[in-house]
DNA sequence: CTTCTAACA
DNA sequence: TGTTAGCA
């Protein structure tokens, strides 16, 4: 797709995504494995962080310091992914 | 870089 | 339950 928004794809690996976000590499593992976020995959399967993803994470981070356990974290993403997509959607009609 | 196992708070 | 260390 074409991606003005450019924030998709932007590029880090894990080692990077871990600096930049505080976390841990095995706790940026076990939140893909808790299905908090779904980073991209270069062929050789490692796995490419994305500015979004970053912002995801440091969501999460917040998430957790306001007493949430992964589990709700994960269903506070969904959520606030589903709202920005019906505001984007309200925002066509609207205009 | 990956997955997996085990230990700890 | 979530994080970390060590191994393959």
């Amino acid at each position: 797709m074409t991606d003005v928004s450019g924030d998709t794809h932007g590029v880090y690996g894990i080692t990077v995504a871990a600096e930049l976000t505080g976390l841990g590499e095995q706790t940026l593992r076990l939140y893909e494995r808790k299905g908090l976020l779904t980073p991209a995959r270069t062929a050789g399967g490692a796995r490419r962080y994305s500015d979004r993803d970053l912002t995801v994470l440091r969501r999460t981070v917040e998430l957790l310091a306001d007493g949430l356990n992964l589990a709700g974290a994960r269903r506070v993403l969904d959520l606030e992914a589903a709202n920005a997509l019906l505001r984007l959607r309200l925002a066509e009609l609207t205009d």
